[in-house]
DNA sequence: AGAAATTGGTGTTAAAATGACAATAAGTCC
DNA sequence: GGACTTATTGTCATTTTAACACCAATTTCT
């Protein structure tokens, strides 16, 4: 490949690792390629920049396109621009995560989003391209970022249980947390309201609801506190 | 612009943020630009990435022309790319940051390295294109980074004294720290090798000279240990 | 030689955060 | 009513944090 051609064939593309959380476990949404290359692959939604188009932008039509969902939270990780990380071409991607409560999605009827499923995980397999790398990445930042910002929430249903925000914690976190210190802990921030409405249809005592209160952290935070778990 | 002519005059580049630590005050080296756009303002050294060339390689590249350095510490933050960021086309950019020791740096003879300066980070005004935003992340990324993993080292010379690294932590966290707790924490983690040796050429009582234990540390690591500041 | 000036080095304590740990309460199902 | 399941709650020992002040070692000045 001359120079000059690979100049033209390259190009920039957003991929959008999108999470969720199901009760138990955090998903990913993939979807199956229908096109060469990496035809069948399972593989992180994604597409080509539009030349006017910003990177954030570009991001956000792809989980809207797929997804039909807007205003989510939505985060920029990291470029991944390994020379040949595209066999037809050079294309550097910019990853994005997105946090999306998972009875929000429905597929849409967009051709490509027939293909479209939930991953757990840890265990996707092998993926198109450097996905997994990608999707390796996106999952460390999203721990870290757990700890430091109550993005958690993001992956609930507005009104959840302490139980499940804990379990939330423990999959995204992979790690066991102590039931007593935890709820210590996230009550004493003060940052969630209790909403004096309890579960229903559970066969066992229900757990009492509570939401998150975006106007109190944002308080919170303008007084200099910082969310830390 | 047609869309064909868009996509001709796109292009990406890599900036790099290169941190350098006086003694007292953290630095960033910015050249002056000797040619439009913004002829004549400082901007961060940069340079498009070559067709064949991966991301990381381009940022050393560019670190390496401008101060001859190789090997140094070199981290991938976020890419840029804002429609309008480049007056000239559609460019996004690879922000990285890099840590060298001041004292390493001295200005080879490139041509454009003869007007790269070292600014105060807290006062480099109006930087060309999105460069002050681009800074400005960096330095965000650096005062977590440097809390969470021993990077600071890589701006001291190798054999330090715990005064030089508590006024590094301090300039680089913009905040004051309390000696003798800096120094118990510090010390308590059995990263700084006791050199034996003191100071040399100062008017006052000598300070003992350290210098980091990477060996350790990476023992540490192996072990479970995770550096925290 | 002694005093002044400068920076280096060190320990205690009270308060807060963490981490380990188990019994009772409120429902459903049979 | 009894078995079952999950929800809810507090104590205590340990560790971590944060606040705080004096003596030591060296050079410089007179």
């Amino acid at each position: 490949m001359s120079e000059i051609e690979s100049f033209f064939k390259s190009a920039f593309s957003v991929d959008n690792v999108i999470f969720g959380f199901d009760g138990s476990e955090l998903k990913v949404l993939l979807i199956q390629r229908g096109a060469a290359p990496f035809k069948g692959k399972w593989a992180l939604p994604g597409d080509l920049v539009y030349p006017n188009e910003n990177l954030d932008t570009a991001a956000e039509r792809v989980l809207e396109q797929l997804t039909g969902l807007r205003g989510v939270y939505l985060e920029q990780v990291k470029a991944f621009g390994a020379v040949n990380r595209h066999p037809l071409g050079r294309v550097i991607t910019i990853a994005y995560y997105s946090l999306i409560k998972i009875s929000d999605f429905a597929v849409t009827p967009a051709s490509f989003a027939q293909s479209a499923h939930w991953h757990t995980v840890l265990d996707v397999g092998e993926l198109a391209f450097d996905h997994n790398e990608i999707l390796d990445t996106c999952l460390r930042r999203l721990k870290l970022k757990v700890r430091m910002a109550p993005v958690g929430f993001e992956l609930l249903p507005p009104k959840f249980t302490l139980t499940e925000l804990q379990q939330l914690y423990e999959a995204v976190l992979v790690e066991k947390l102590d039931k007593r210190n935890f709820r210590k802990k996230i009550l004493s921030m003060n940052l969630l309201l209790d909403l004096n409405e309890v579960q229903e249809g559970v066969a066992h005592r229900p757990a009492k609801l509570y939401q998150f209160d975006r106007e109190n952290y944002e308080q919170f935070v303008s007084e200099g506190f910082s969310f830390d778990l």
